[in-house]
DNA sequence: GTCTATATTTCGATAGAC
DNA sequence: GTCTATCGAAATATAGAC
């Protein structure tokens, strides 16, 4: 009864676990190597089951451990779920900011929705906790990363402002257009498999459909 | 700690409750009214707090019952996950159906787009239900929603092949081009909220994004 | 820091009266 | 067809030994 999450709009198949396991490189800030271990393992659930679905004794055996083991390392199953989704924000946020860093908006706007959206299919499993499990978190955990959702809309919505300024995009509705873009990237978490595309190859499509939808 | 579900990119707020009760006209083929008014209350539940979170006294108080009532009408409480999701499925087809008959691929997208778009902003909360609740069906009735899942998506891929095939419209990756018209849709479903747009210019703007995804 | 064992709560579903 | 009462399972989290 507790089948896998969707793959895809049509769906590859319910049952079939296409989520690689989360690479541990990601997570080397987070010491000591079982409380790693504990997150990577939550990281994996949450992407494939969702957090109210996963057990912490999923969590801890994904871990190697035992269930109350994971108590030694996060006061809660929340808290390990703030601890991804704080981290991912973060990590979405900083790849976008850099990718913010060109010339012309047109350059600034392809730089930006590849990345971001190559970030959505690479690191997918994240990427479906940080965009799907918002409504578990405590209401403190969801203001701190709600700060740098703001964050990362502003940096979208300046792009397409700057370009509608410079004429180089004609766009009607600022904010229902910036929406569109992030919701074009955001959406890859819900159907993305490592099997169907490649990462770089999907954010220069996505790059290309955002120039087409703003440009004059 | 069940908090309400993410409302927009930036969240306007978990704790606000922006998801009208569902409109039992959409359900007047449910009968007896109690199973209806159970209907109603689980597509609520479920679209609020997702179906894991959502308790069978949750359901059965929202419709004025107590928890055993529940299981003279319904089963089980995938069963009621089931008759949702199939109903959602049925009606999005045949929404996109009637708009897929327009004269010619470009008017057909406009219609079907903005059609579909506006289902999803319109019936958000059947919608969520529809689109991100899949993996808590069981494999037999996953089968049966992932068959109308596949039409859907068939009838976006046909009519970028048919603009492509005319001339229309300049598309260089069919498949790819087809997951990000129906991204963008069903995304709507993840952000909507009755206070933020009209469903019907939300659907205009959306289509017309679409076309210039893929115009020549 | 990890284990076994368990306290406590809550859930889906059922029994049986009316 | 709805109710009260409850069963049995499973969950989060804790206690205490090592």
């Amino acid at each position: 009864m507790l089948a896998k999450r969707l793959l895809s709009f049509t769906n590859l198949g319910q049952g079939v676990n296409v989520s690689a396991v989360t690479s541990p490189l990601v997570w080397e800030h987070v010491q000591p190597p079982a409380a790693r271990r504990l997150l990577t393992g939550a990281v994996d659930a949450f992407a494939e089951r969702g957090f109210q679905a996963t057990t912490t004794r999923d969590i801890a055996s994904r871990a190697g451990m035992s269930p109350a083991a994971l108590y030694v390392h996060y006061p809660s199953k929340e808290r390990l779920l703030f601890e991804i989704s704080l981290y991912g924000h973060q990590a979405a946020l900083e790849i976008l900011t850099k990718a913010a860093a060109g010339a012309g908006p047109a350059d600034r706007l392809q730089g930006m929705v590849s990345a971001f959206t190559a970030w959505h299919a690479e690191h997918h499993t994240i990427a479906r906790v940080v965009q799907y499990e918002l409504a578990a978190l405590s209401p403190e955990h969801f203001a701190e990363v709600a700060t740098i959702r703001r964050a990362i809309s502003a940096l979208i919505e300046r792009v397409l402002a700057d370009g509608v300024a410079d004429g180089s995009f004609a766009v009607d509705d600022l904010h229902g257009t910036t929406l569109a873009v992030l919701s074009l990237a955001i959406d890859v978490a819900r159907w993305y498999s490592p099997s169907r595309q490649d990462p770089a190859e999907l954010g220069a499509l996505y790059a290309d459909l955002a120039l087409r939808m703003v440009q004059a």
